[in-house]
DNA sequence: TCCATATATCGATAAATCCAGAATTGTCAG
DNA sequence: CTGACAATTCTGGATTTATCGATATATGGA
């Protein structure tokens, strides 16, 4: 991941209800969850809250599976874990110690 | 971690400037780099690098270290962990499958 | 084709943010 | 105390962003 998509997905999640969004779609898993039900359960208006889908799906945080007239929106996990990846590049070369919270954080409940 | 401040430090790590103060400071380890010499590197006047460093602060991403008249700052990996941790609280739960690329992506170097 | 539903785009306004010049605080040396 | 240096705070202006009403596109059913 460069710096341009790193940049665009820290500042996509750094925003109250694209934040909330991403954590609903992590939770939904992989079902997601259509675009119209994204917006109601979070008490956004439908325009509003496209906009914001727009903004996470150009930041590859998130995909869509078009059902017929129904837009799913699904977490990409794999988009995240890029951003994470150039968040913690040469972390370990520098000092082991300093990235030993984050590796305990993330394998801890898997 | 709660929502105000995990979104505070997305929303920090959400800039340009910020964003390279932190890959510099976590490239640097735990010596950190004083106040006046990551501005200068990074190309930028001390008094916007300032307000910079209090916001990334203040989002408790890095931390002070004062030794006479030169500031310190060094990457708060554990502030870092917490936000993790936040962003993927109940992965797990919804779909095993869903979060493991970011499992081995922080697991993979160290 | 005509209508209803689901989602996306457009346009305008209000709020938040970035930036750099100027001034201020704090620390050390003489 | 004075001068030099490191860092922060203050202030104003320019840019960006969020929000929402209105409109547009797209799909499915009668």
């Amino acid at each position: 991941m460069d710096k341009k998509s790193a940049l665009a997905a820290l500042a996509a999640l750094g925003q109250d209800t694209r934040l909330e969004v991403f954590r609903l779609l992590v939770r939904a898993g992989a079902e997601g969850v259509p675009a119209g039900e994204i917006a109601s359960r979070l008490g956004t208006v439908q325009n509003t809250m496209s906009a914001h889908l727009k903004v996470l799906d150009h930041a590859g945080l998130v995909r869509t599976e078009r059902a017929g007239r129904v837009v799913r929106y699904v977490a990409d996990m794999t988009g995240f874990r890029d951003l994470l990846a150039y968040l913690m590049e040469d972390c370990c070369n520098g000092s082991p110690e300093l990235c030993q919270p984050v590796i305990q954080a993330v394998t801890c409940n898997c």
